[in-house]
RNA sequence: GCCCCCGUAGCUCAACCGGACAGAGCAACUGCCUUCUAAGCAGUAGGUUGCAGGUUCGAGUCCUGCCGGGGGCACCA
C-alpha cells in the first residue's frame, strides 16, 4: 500500500534531519498518514510537525519544511508541500495513479486484501439468539455487524470462523418447550393455558401444527402429565430451522452452529471447573458455586453454579469460551453482543482471566440496542408481550441488501432508531441503490462496449489524465487501507460511506467522460477503469453482503 | 443510587492516535435526459456539535459538573 510505504518515508526523513541535526533527537511518535478533507490539501498529510513543536522547541511549520526537505520522494508522488500550521502534504503522481488501473485489474476480486493477520486464527461469534423464537428486526444490527466484521477479517487475511452459540440448554428453552406443549394440546382440544411467562406469539402455534403434522398425537403425554423430552428437542430444532432460514434470507452463513448442551455431554464443562477450581478462583458458600472476582477486575463474585446443583447461563458461557480459547485454541475471539449483555462483559473478561488465557485474545462488542418505531411511536419489542417485529417481514418489505446495508451504516457505539414506515417509504431512496446503480451503470457500459471492440485488454493506461478519471482511481485505492482500517478497529460501518463515495466518484466520471467513443484508444483506457471499479464497487458491497447486480 | 453507551443540519447518521473551513444520505428549492442506465449529475439552503466550565498551539473528539435519552446492576438468559 501507498499509505504504509509514504509513513515510511516520513519516518526516515525524520530520522536523516535528526543525524543532520536539523531537528533535536526528541522522540518520535509513530508517523501516521491522514487523508485529508480536502482536495487541494493533496491525497495525504502527515500532522508530525505539530505533534513534534512541543518537545522539539521549534514553530510546526518549521519542523514542516525541514521534514519536507529530507523527504526522498518515490516516482508515485509528484509533491510534497508544507502547509500552515504545519502539516506536510503527499500529492500522488497523475501516471501513478492511472498505472494503478493495470494493478486493481490484475488483483481481480483479490483487490482490497490485505495481509495483516498473516493466517492467524479467529472467531466471530454473532446473533446466537436463543431458539425460542424467529429472528427479529433487533438481531438484524448484530448480524449485519458480526457478518461483515467477519467478511473484512477474512480479506485481511485472519482465518475467520463464524459460530452462533445455540442455547439449548437453558431455562428458556423449557418455557419455550412448555409453551409450544400448550400449543400443541390445544390442537388436540384440550383446554390448557400456556404457562406464565410463556412465548404468547403466534409463531408458536404454526411450530405446535408442524409438530403435529410431523408426529401425529405422538408427542402426547397423559393429562396433566410434563411434555416429553422429545417435544422439547424437537420444538428447538424446528425453531433453530426458521431462524436458520431467517439468517439465509439475508445472505448470513454460519460454519459453525455450536450446541450449549455439547459442553455438558462432552464433559467441557466439567472440564472448565476444574480449570477454574485449579486456579483458585473458585469459593463456595450459601450452597452454591462462586467465582470470585475481586482479584480479576470485576466489582463482585458470580455463581457458576447453583445451590440447586444447576449451572447458570454464567457458567455454560465460561465453558464455551474454555472451548474456544483453549480446546479449539482460537488465537483471538470476538464476540458481538447486544447492549443488553453489556453488563455481563466485565464478568466474561473474569472468567476468561481467571482461565489463564491472555485478555486481549477475547474482544467483545457491544452494540446499542434499535429503537424500533413506527412513525413517531415507538415500537417495543418484546417475544413474552407477543409483539415482534420479525426480521423476515422487514427483509420482505424492502429487501435483504437495504437491510444490511442501513445496519451496518451506524456505528456500534451509537442508539439508532429503525422507523419502519420509512423503511418502508424509503426502500427506493436508500443509499445502497446508489451504489448498486453505479455497479449495474458499468456492467451496461461493459456490455454496450462488447458490441463495438473487441477486447479492451491492450488499453493504455497512461492515457488516463482527466481529473474525474483521477478521483475515480484514488477512491479505489482506498479499499485496501479500508479493509486494514476495519480490521483494527473493528468498526465496519466505514464501508457502507466508502461504498457511496466510490459510487459517486464513478457517477462524476460518467457524467464528465464519455466510455465509448469514437477515439478507440481512449475508449479502451476507460473500459479498464470502469472495469477496475466495478471489482472495486462489488468487493465494497461484497464485504458488507449486499449483492452486486448487473442491471437495474 | 452505581456502571456502560449516546446527544452533531428538519429526519437518519459520519467525522481516521485531538488537527486544516464539522461532512453524507433523505426531505426542501433551482437547473440538466435525440448520446454507454436520470435509482444519475450540477447548484442553493440548512449548524453556538445538549448546557456550563477546564486541559491544549488546536476540542465534536480528552477531563469535571449538570440536563435529556437508551441499556445494565439476579442462585434469569
Amino acid at each position: 500500500m501507498i499509505k504504509q510505504e509514504l509513513e515510511r518515508v516520513i519516518s526516515e526523513a525524520v530520522r536523516r534531519a535528526q543525524d543532520a541535526d536539523d531537528l533535536p533527537a526528541v522522540a518520535v511518535p509513530e508517523t501516521t498518514l491522514e487523508r485529508p478533507q480536502r482536495p487541494e490539501h493533496g491525497d495525504y498529510a502527515s500532522s508530525l510537525a505539530l505533534r513534534l513543536a512541543r518537545s522539539a522547541r521549534m514553530s510546526p511549520l518549521e519542523i514542516a519544511g525541514i521534514i519536507a526537505k529530507h523527504t526522498e520522494v518515490e516516482e508515485a508522488v509528484a509533491s510534497v508541500d508544507v502547509a500552515p500550521p504545519g502539516f506536510v502534504n503527499f500529492r500522488l503522481a497523475p501516471s501513478w495513479l492511472a498505472a494503478q488501473v493495470d494493478a486493481v485489474l490484475q488483483a481481480g476480486e483479490r483487490f482490497g486484501d490485505v495481509s495483516l493477520g498473516k493466517g492467524e486464527s479467529l472467531q466471530v461469534e454473532y446473533v446466537s439468539a436463543n431458539p425460542v423464537g424467529p429472528i427479529h428486526v433487533g438481531n438484524g444490527r448484530g448480524l449485519a455487524l458480526g457478518d461483515t466484521l467477519a467478511n473484512v477479517l477474512a480479506a485481511a487475511g485472519y482465518k475467520v470462523q463464524r459460530e452462533y452459540l445455540v442455547n439449548d440448554a437453558g431455562t428458556q428453552t423449557e418455557t419455550f418447550a412448555g409453551t409450544l406443549y400448550a400449543r400443541y394440546q390445544q390442537l388436540f382440544g384440550r383446554e390448557v393455558e400456556i404457562p406464565a411467562g410463556g412465548y404468547p406469539g403466534e409463531y408458536m402455534i404454526h411450530l405446535a401444527e408442524r409438530l403435529k403434522e410431523e408426529k401425529g398425537d405422538s408427542l402426547l403425554a397423559p393429562p396433566g402429565e410434563p411434555y416429553a423430552p422429545e417435544l422439547h428437542d424437537l420444538g428447538v430444532a424446528r425453531m433453530m430451522d426458521v431462524i436458520k432460514d431467517d439468517l439465509t434470507m439475508v445472505g448470513v452463513h454460519y460454519d459453525r452452529w455450536f450446541s450449549e448442551r455439547s459442553l455438558y455431554a462432552d464433559g467441557t464443562y466439567e472440564k472448565a471447573m476444574a480449570h477454574l477450581r485449579a486456579g483458585g478462583f473458585v469459593t463456595e458458600r450459601e450452597g452454591a458455586v462462586w467465582l470470585s472476582a475481586s482479584e480479576l477486575g470485576d466489582e463482585k463474585d458470580n455463581v457458576l453454579v447453583r445451590s440447586t446443583g444447576a449451572p447458570t447461563y454464567f457458567a455454560s458461557d465460561v465453558a464455551y469460551h474454555y472451548d474456544k480459547l483453549i480446546v479449539r485454541g482460537f488465537q483471538r475471539v470476538i464476540n458481538v453482543w447486544g447492549a443488553d449483555h453489556q453488563g455481563h462483559v466485565p464478568r466474561m473478561k473474569a472468567a476468561v482471566a481467571a482461565l489463564g488465557v491472555e485478555p486481549e485474545r477475547l474482544t467483545i462488542i457491544v452494540y446499542q440496542l434499535v429503537t424500533l418505531k413506527r412513525g413517531t411511536e415507538v415500537v417495543r419489542l418484546s417475544k413474552r408481550a407477543g409483539e415482534i417485529v420479525t426480521l423476515r417481514e422487514v427483509v420482505e418489505e424492502v429487501g435483504a441488501d437495504a437491510v444490511r446495508f442501513f445496519f451496518v451504516s451506524r456505528a456500534a457505539d451509537s442508539h439508532m432508531d429503525f422507523d419502519l414506515e420509512l423503511a418502508k417509504r424509503q426502500s427506493a431512496e436508500n443509499p445502497v441503490y446508489y451504489v448498486q446503480y453505479a455497479h449495474a451503470r458499468i456492467a451496461g457500459i461493459l456490455l454496450h462496449a462488447k458490441e463495438r471492440i473487441s477486447s479492451f485488454d491492450d488499453g493504455d493506461v497512461s492515457l488516463l489524465t482527466h481529473e474525474s478519471e483521477l478521483a475515480l482511481v484514488r477512491k479505489m485505492l482506498q479499499l485496501p487501507e479500508l479493509v486494514e482500517g476495519v480490521a483494527l478497529s473493528l468498526e465496519p460501518h466505514q464501508l457502507p460511506y466508502y461504498a457511496m463515495d466510490l459510487a459517486t466518484a464513478f457517477h462524476d466520471f460518467y457524467e464528465k467522460c464519455r466510455v465509448v467513443s469514437d477515439d478507440e484508444a481512449l475508449s479502451k483506457a476507460r473500459l479498464k477503469l470502469v472495469a477496475a471499479a466495478k471489482l472495486v464497487l462489488a468487493r465494497a458491497l461484497g464485504l458488507i453482503g449486499v449483492s452486486a447486480p448487473e442491471r437495474m
